[in-house]
DNA sequence: ACCGTAACCGAACATGCTGTTCGAAAGCGA
DNA sequence: TCGCTTTCGAACAGCATGTTCGGTTACGGT
């Protein structure tokens, strides 16, 4: 009775232990200064087991925001494709799942969800609007001000709230929408 | 009669050669694929040579936008502070700044003009207008937005031109500034 | 409770990159 | 031409990586 993929629950301790100490260590140092070996040790792994699991630090990396994009994912698809539904809404989920993992946030960035908001945002604007301006510009510019904000919050450590930050981009995001 | 600072030739072919070897090789293989040692034999520099002038691969890096920034910052005070004076124009001059650099642009990203470019906006923001908004919030939006699409560009092999690509992120921002 | 299997351990190893040192050779500006 | 700076190249220690393998442990299923 494990749940689907995973039934053993050493390869769940295993993978948990190593993404959790590779993500305390980034936090500390940054990545570039975070070696294998820092993240055997503070994960109290063996060395060959690593590599039973992962082929290098990146993949293990990758793992993380990997499981962040699926959840963040999940709760989207949750808010359900109610057209159009409260404009805001999306954007707290986004906002509020950053909020809820502050420590991975801060290690891993934002950066990995600049493709994910960018797709959203062209499927968007070619379902919904039309544009004087080239889908992918206006997608562009779009999901890097959102991003880019997301980051910014991160790094000041979150001073205003999920909902208001929510707020913000909404406003700020509704005046180049209509010009476009 | 040499200029400034640097008075002898070699120190010029030699740091030349290692940035350009390093910006040919970041862009064919991507800067984590790239060798201390790599670059060396590109540029056919000897090993002591280049600890010489640079700590390590990550400062050869970073001395090769610190003349990029320079650079732009002297074409963007050339314009002047008039004020307001013609909007686009500001504009016009990262685009083809980026245009002219093609090849760095395209190894070093865009990522480190974003520094300078919040300030400029938050000075902007400051001075002209009064925010209903947080200024950090909305210069950190509008930079974002703005260096995202530079990026874009860069990676899509600059498929619009210069002029065009700072007219619509005029017609972009000017919304959202009203808004805020 | 037991058993077969899969995961974990850890030490050892080859490999490759890093950053430093130093004496000799070469290139520069004056 | 002269004196000084730069470059060269080889050698070296140190460290991180990724792999191997035999022995040990923990798991899930029955």
């Amino acid at each position: 009775m494990g749940r689907r993929g995973m039934e053993d629950r050493r390869v769940r301790r295993t993978r948990a232990a190593l993404r959790h100490a590779l993500v305390e260590l980034v936090v500390e140092r940054g990545y570039d200064r975070v070696t294998v070996r820092d993240v055997l040790e503070r994960a109290d792994i063996g060395r060959s087991t690593f590599y039973a699991h992962f082929r290098d630090k990146d993949t293990l990396f990758a793992s993380c925001f990997e499981d962040l994009r699926d959840d963040l994912d999940r709760e989207m698809n949750a808010l359900g494709h109610e057209r159009p539904g409260d404009p805001v809404k999306p954007l707290s989920v986004i906002f509020e799942h950053a909020h809820r993992h502050q420590q991975v946030y801060r290690a891993v960035g934002t950066t990995h969800l600049h493709p994910m908001i960018f797709e959203v945002m062209r499927e968007h604007l070619c379902t919904h609007d039309e544009l004087r301006l080239p889908v992918d510009v206006v997608a562009e510019y779009h999901a890097s001000a959102l991003v880019g904000v997301l980051g910014w919050w991160v790094r000041a450590d979150f001073p205003y709230g999920p909902g208001e930050m929510a707020r913000m981009i909404r406003e700020l995001t509704v005046g180049s929408v209509t010009a476009a």
